[in-house]
DNA sequence: CAATAGTTTAGAACAATTATAATGTAGAAA
DNA sequence: TTTCTACATTATAATTGTTCTAAACTATTG
């Protein structure tokens, strides 16, 4: 929930230049209270509705990745024909319903801290993330 | 580890015509000891070592998809430009190694059960499914 | 053996993503 | 300000993984 000039400011703190695009783009993803996920389809779906003046499909794939590098948003790690990224960049897990391929938020005081008893040698770990996969309850 | 018949058996038990492609494409993916994943093209360089006669690109679409449906296979949840696949059906988990686009199995019994304190009204569990991102440990 | 339902196949089609190369622009230096 | 340059954007082409198509083939049943 940042105004444009403290987007310019974020933008130029990571070593991004500020160009009305990628303002544009912070606009569309961080100018909310809540959280979403999103496929660069939806992003540019979403940017075409509060915006006259297009932004190309490939600024929009380099921006979203540029974000990503910079840890404004997070990829999440499902198998889909598209990827699905995540303003929500804080530690978290996921419900995934593959019939009606709908994405939810759970809450990282809703799963128990997940304990991984092994390791590899000369590799440490960067992120834990679980994946619940639900389906309709039909009982 | 079986021979011939018995994935003829397995195939036919499970509504699958024994065909020659599905018959090797057993072999190739389950006469070994070890588990171990894959993409669809390492499937088919695999299959092409082994046999003489090729099998087209569409039956080891098929025919994943189908061992995946039987529940001979599973796939791998995680964000990559290409499916990876698993012949461990067992429950468990895994590393990745983005930098080297390296999967690892974690066995079950080396991750403590993930608890989910909160649920999806009308939805079921279907599975829990870990992936642990590691880095070099340049420490 | 004949009928038929399920399979395989090559190749086309498709969809998401990345590359290309020309044009534009922000920021720094003069 | 003007100029310079490195970084960005763009339209479009290219690429890649995957699915579709429809014709040929084959395992199974009667």
């Amino acid at each position: 929930m940042l105004n444009n000039s403290q987007y310019i400011k974020k933008l130029r703190n990571s070593g991004l230049r500020p160009t009305k695009q990628r303002i544009k783009i912070c606009e569309v993803l961080f100018n909310t209270d809540k959280t979403f996920h999103f496929t660069i389809n939806e992003l540019v779906t979403r940017i075409s509705k509060v915006s006259d003046d297009k932004i190309s499909l490939a600024t929009v794939y380099n921006t979203v990745h540029s974000f990503k590098k910079k840890g404004y948003l997070k990829e999440i790690p499902i198998n889909s024909d598209q990827s699905y990224f995540d303003t929500n960049t804080s530690h978290h897990h996921h419900f995934y319903d593959e019939g009606q391929k709908n994405l939810i938020d759970i809450d990282d005081a809703d799963v128990e801290p997940v304990k991984i008893n092994t390791k590899i040698p000369g590799k440490r770990i960067k992120s834990v993330e679980v994946l619940v996969k639900v389906e309709d309850d039909k009982s």
